[in-house]
DNA sequence: CCGTTGTTTTGATTCAGTCAAAAGAAGCCG
DNA sequence: CGGCTTCTTTTGACTGAATCAAAACAACGG
């Protein structure tokens, strides 16, 4: 349940906090080098990650700092339909994902065609477009290949039950 | 927190749940009647909507109903980050939405640049993508006009505290 | 090394949605 | 029309994801 990603954690991760103007603790370095170790991943596995080296870190903290990096810019946080959020690295490029709706991993997907296209809508209904955001929805190679191991259930599926 | 859309219940809707395979009830044709006014609404504006003219409509029949019918394809249900699942009659055309990142508001937006671009992405890492599905975020003319009422702040915000 | 201020812990709480059993209604059958 | 099967709805408990708040704790500037 993950996917390709240039773990790119270059400067270390103290000095990316300092930057932010975040103090630089464990539990942030370790959120950080779980998110480096495991892109597109919620929460709970990132809270599962951060015990395995800091056995008595809170749930609550692990929030907490998601919540600081996603607010400094640090980490990204999408939230597709259906799965609770989750948060990345690689922030700062206009990237998209495409998730899997049988299993839900998520890949990354570099910028459709160019820039502009995917910012322009044909008629903007009177709003200021920021942003644009693009999921795509398939079938992994893994499910295209055995469909059978539905591993999310809570996927949005407009298909029959 | 509504927005345009032409309230296409065209033909009756008790020949639209038949059609479905579904079995006519107050409810549902309550819910259809909700939706059409009121597109892009969550679940609860749905059960608030139907109370007025059925009371002891339960929620759990709302979330029921909202869940069949988006099964069978009668509405299509999106779920903008930050937001409970909100759902719409307008289908099969596949459009997209904008969203205000300070209200919260949603309006539709005809499908971006023509078809093919928002469909295929440069590299597709093995997927079978079956859909694109495109989000654009940014301001509504409300709150371009009056950018205090902050109404959502649930809603994801990139931006400092 | 101290104190301020930001962080983490703990534990309760909310919100959106689902599960399950029992009661009730749609619609097909004769 | 009336019965019966099956689908829907009600009721109420329950889950998962996330937030809130107060008290304990730790970074780091001085």
């Amino acid at each position: 349940m993950t996917a390709t990603q240039p773990a790119t954690l270059a400067p270390d991760g103290a000095s990316v906090l300092r930057a932010a103007g975040l103090r630089v603790t464990e539990s942030r370095l370790a959120v950080l080098t779980a998110l480096a170790a495991l892109p597109h991943s919620g929460a709970d596995a990132v809270y599962a990650r951060v015990r395995e080296s800091l056995p008595n870190t809170s749930r609550q903290a692990v929030y907490n700092v998601l919540g600081d990096l996603a607010r400094t810019g640090i980490v990204r946080r999408i939230e597709p339909a259906g799965q609770p959020g989750l948060f990345e690295l690689r922030v700062g490029d206009n990237h998209h994902h495409v998730i899997c709706t049988n299993c839900g991993v998520v890949a990354d997907v570099d910028c459709a065609v160019g820039h502009a296209p995917c910012l322009t809508p044909s008629a903007d209904g009177g709003f200021a477009i920021v942003e644009a955001e693009v999921t795509y929805w398939g079938l992994c190679g893994d499910c295209q290949a055995d469909p059978g191991e539905q591993v999310s259930s809570n996927l949005i599926s407009t298909k029959e039950k």
